[in-house]
DNA sequence: AATGAATGAGTATTCATTCAT
DNA sequence: CATGAATGAATACTCATTCAT
C-alpha cells in the first residue's frame, strides 16, 4: 500500500527511509520476485525514486540489504547450541517460502562478490553443523556444504514456480526426495 | 539469424508460417529463455507480428508448440525397447541444457491444462520405464513418476540460473545429489 | 503543438507518420538543438514513442532523415549551372541559421559512417564548385573542400550559441573574418 | 578524484569550501563540459550540495569563478612587456583545449552581465596588444578585438566537438584558416 | 553556515497487444 | 488470412533544486 508522500523530511529521515526501503523491498521482492520493479519498492516505501538510488545504487545492493535480515536470523539460529543442521535447513526453507528471491539471488548472481560473500556466510553456517549432523546418520559422509547450498537453490527454484498455496507442500516433497535420493536406501 | 521478410504470401502460407514460428520459437526461447520478446520470435521467423498472434494467442501456446518436438523425441526414445529410464532422464536433461524454457514451462505453469497435458505425457513415458528401473535397483520402490518430473524441474531451475558454460556441470552435480540423496546409502 | 492522438491508423499511416516525424524533428531540432528530447519529437508528430523508434532506431538516424532535405536542397542548388561556391555556402549558412543541429551533427559525429557519408556529399558538392571559384580569385589556391566544411562547422557552432535574433549577424561577421583572414590582404 | 567527505566543519570552512568548489569545478567542467552535473562538482570538492548552492546560486556563477583563474593568467601574460598578441591567443587556445567550457561560456552566455564583463576583460587585454601586432603585419588593419574574441569562440566550438586526441590538431587547422582567410593573400 | 539527504520531474527505451489494409 | 505498423504503458536511471538538522 503506497504511503502518501511525506514531503522532504530532511536528512534525519535517512535512517527511517533506508529502513522503509528495506522493508518495502522485502515485501515487494517476496511478492513479485527478484525482478520486481524498483519503482514499486520506492512507492511502497513512500520514498522518492532518487532516495532509493541514493541508498541502493543497484538492484543487488537493495536485495542484499533486504535479505541481510535473513542471514542474521540464520546465524542467530546457528548460534544456539541445540540447533541442528535440519533446523537450519528448515529455517532457510521457510525463508525461501516467504521470499523466493532470497535463495534465487544466491543461486543466480554468484558472480557478484557481495552475493558470493553472502553465500559464503550461509555455507559457513551449514558447515558448522555438518559434522554433528553426519554423526547423527542423517547426512552422508560425502555431502558438502556446497551441496546443501545447491540443494537449497533447487528447492527454492521449485518453490518459485509453484503457486503460493502449494509452496510448502512443494518444499516438503522436494526435500523428501533430496534426502532419500532417487535410488532409495538399499534393502540391505 | 532473422529471416528476410518474405512479403505477404497470402493465406496459403499459413502452415508454412506456423512451422517457421515454431522453429523460431525454439531458437529464441532457447537463447533468451521463456520470457524472450515475442517480437524476436516473429522477426526470426520472418513473419508478421499479427500472424504470430493469430497462430498462437499467447506465449504459452507458442511455447507448447515449440516444445512439442521435445515430447515427440522423448516418446520416440521411450518406444525403443532397449531404452532405460536413465536414458530418458538423460535426454530430458540434454533438452533442458539446450533450452531451459522447456522444463521451466512444465514446472512453472502447471495450472494451464495444456501444460498439464504435456506434463502428463512426460509422466506417462517415465512411468512406463519405471518398473524395470526399479528392478534394476537404480530407483527406489517409493519413487513416483511425479517425483521424477519434480526432480527434472529442480535440475532445470538450477541450470537456468547457471552461466551457459557451467550448465552441464551443474546438471551433473544436481543429478548426483538427487540420485544418492543427502543421507547417502546406509552402510548396512 | 502536440496533435491529439489519432488512434491506430494502421500501416497505411506509415509513410504519413514517417513524414510527420521527420517534419517534427526538423522543427524540434531547430528549436532545441541536436540534443532535444525525442519524446518531444514524437509528441509534436502526434505519433507514439514506439513508432518513432520503429522508424528511427536512434537519434542519429532521425536527425539524418530530418536533414536529408537540406542535402537535397544543396545538391539541387549545385546542379544549377550558374550557381557559385558562394551561393552554396550562403545556402548552407541559411540552413545553419534555421537549424544549427544540421552542421553540428556533421561536425560532432564524424565517426558515424552515415554522418560521414553525408559530410562527404557536402564536401563533394563544394569540391565541384571550387575550381571555378578559385579562378574567380575569391578562393585561395590552397583552400580545400575540407577547409570549407570546417569553416562551416565553425560558423555553425558560433550561430548555435548566439541568441536567435543575432544569428544572421553572427554568421555574417564570422564569414567576413573567415574570408578575409586575420592577417588581411597584404597591402602589396 | 573525489575528496573524502570532511564532515561538517562548520561556518569557518566557508572560504575553504569555496576554494575547493572552484577547483573541483575547473576539473569537472574541463572533463565533462559546461553541462556537467553539479552534483559531480560538489562530490569532487568534498562539499555538500547545499554549500555549493549557497556559494554559487547557479551554474554560471560557479563557472565564472572557476574560470577567473584563466583570466588572471591571461592578464598576467599580457602584463609582461615582451608578450605578443600571438602569445595571448596561443594561451587562450591552450585554455580552450584543456577546458572548452571556458570560451563556450563566453560565447554562449553573452547576455549575462557577469559573462559580458569577463568577455570585456579578455577583449581589453587583446586590444592592448593589437596595435603593435598590426605594426608587425600579422594582423590586418581592420581586425578588431571583438573579431578576435569571436574567432576564439569559433575555435573553441570546433575543439569542443572534436575527440580529445584531435583537439590540438583541430585548433591548429582552424587558426591557420582564420589567419590566412579563405581568399588567401592576393598575388598582387 | 555546512551538511547531505529528499524529492520528483524528465528522458530513453522496450514490448505486449491491437488493428487497418 | 498475412502483413507490419501503431500504440502507450512500464521501467530504469539521472539530476537540479530544496530543506531539516
Amino acid at each position: 500500500m503506497p504511503q502518501a508522500s511525506r514531503g522532504n523530511r530532511g536528512p534525519g529521515a535517512a535512517a527511517e527511509n533506508r529502513a522503509a526501503l528495506v522493508a518495502a523491498a522485502r515485501e515487494v521482492l517476496a511478492d513479485a520476485g527478484f525482478d520486481a520493479p524498483l519503482s514499486a519498492v520506492a512507492r511502497r516505501a513512500g520514498v522518492g525514486q532518487g532516495s532509493l538510488y541514493r541508498h541502493f545504487p543497484d538492484r543487488l545492493s537493495l536485495a542484499l540489504a533486504a535479505f541481510a535480515e535473513n542471514i542474521a536470523e540464520l546465524e542467530g539460529a546457528a548460534a544456539r547450541q541445540d540447533s541442528t543442521l535440519d533446523d537450519l535447513l528448515a529455517l532457510l526453507t521457510e525463508q525461501a517460502i516467504s521470499a523466493t528471491a532470497f535463495l534465487d539471488m544466491l543461486s543466480g548472481h554468484a558472480e557478484d562478490p557481495r552475493v558470493a560473500a553472502m553465500s559464503e556466510r550461509v555455507t559457513a553456517v551449514l558447515a558448522g553443523k555438518l559434522p554433528e549432523a553426519r554423526r547423527s546418520g542423517r547426512y552422508g559422509a560425502d555431502v558438502t556444504p556446497s551441496d546443501l547450498l545447491m540443494a537449497l537453490g533447487m528447492v527454492s527454484g521449485l518453490i518459485a514456480r509453484s503457486p503460493a498455496a502449494e509452496r510448502r507442500a512443494a518444499a516438503e516433497r522436494s526435500w523428501a526426495l533430496l534426502r532419500q535420493g532417487i535410488q532409495g536406501r538399499g534393502t540391505c
